[in-house]
DNA sequence: CCCGTAGTACGGCGGTTATCGTACTAGGCG
DNA sequence: CGCCTAGTACGATAACCGCCGTACTACGGG
């Protein structure tokens, strides 16, 4: 399907870009108790180069599957950043976008999500 | 149905106290973009006493039984106050609950909304 | 080259949601 | 009392969502 000249080829993600991230769909994949739970999780774990978490590296009672369509919804909401390292994907907050887009959103919910 | 003693039957409607209020609730309350409406416009119209707005004077394009079930939705997520005054029925924010609870979280959240 | 690990695509199932129309109740006014 | 306005309760419908299992692909190591 894809032109694929090189043997390791680049698998990439589809993301919104910042001006196409909704509040709406932000607060929608927010309000979910998985996703925000995974949320709260990647936030341990830094945005730098190299930050990240890997899928399995959340702690949450859902199957494979599942976990793999919270993963998306985040994506594709752009509260989250994901990119391919070898075999496993890597998971972070996009702060560099939402903090300008909604200022204090992200953190209100982080915090609030942390004291329940 | 109810022991109507007196002619002027105070009619309650049933919240959630505040240590009742999920942030999940609230999220996914405030991620629907006709609730987003309305609590933005409820914000303008202050949270004080004999404050607040009729359902009539929110101007978003739903039929009205689709609004009473909007406005149920907030009220019963702990977003917003409603009380009956005359043949109508006014609402307001409930910030003296979502701000000590999530601090930041409605300003955020309006903040980003009027931006739109 | 084969296999294990990590993640995905797909289809299905059951519960929730947004929407509406219609028929109804509550309160105020003449 | 009769009527108007404001809002509600109810039922229907179509869409969406969260969850899963199964079958699959991608990459890296032995």
């Amino acid at each position: 399907m894809e032109d694929v000249t090189t043997t390791t080829a680049v698998r990439e993600l589809p993301h919104p870009a910042r001006e196409e991230i909704r509040l709406e769909t932000v607060l929608h994949a927010l309000a979910d108790p998985t996703r925000l739970r995974i949320v709260t999780t990647l936030d341990t774990f830094g945005e730098g180069e190299g930050l990240g978490a890997t899928c399995s590296q959340v702690d949450v009672p859902v199957s494979a599957s599942t976990l793999t369509h919270h993963f998306r919804v985040l994506r594709e909401s752009g509260v989250i950043n994901q990119c391919y390292r070898g075999t496993s994907k890597i998971s972070c907050l996009r702060r560099t976008d939402l903090d300008p887009l909604f200022p204090g959103l992200l953190d209100a919910v982080l915090n609030a999500a942390r004291n329940v």
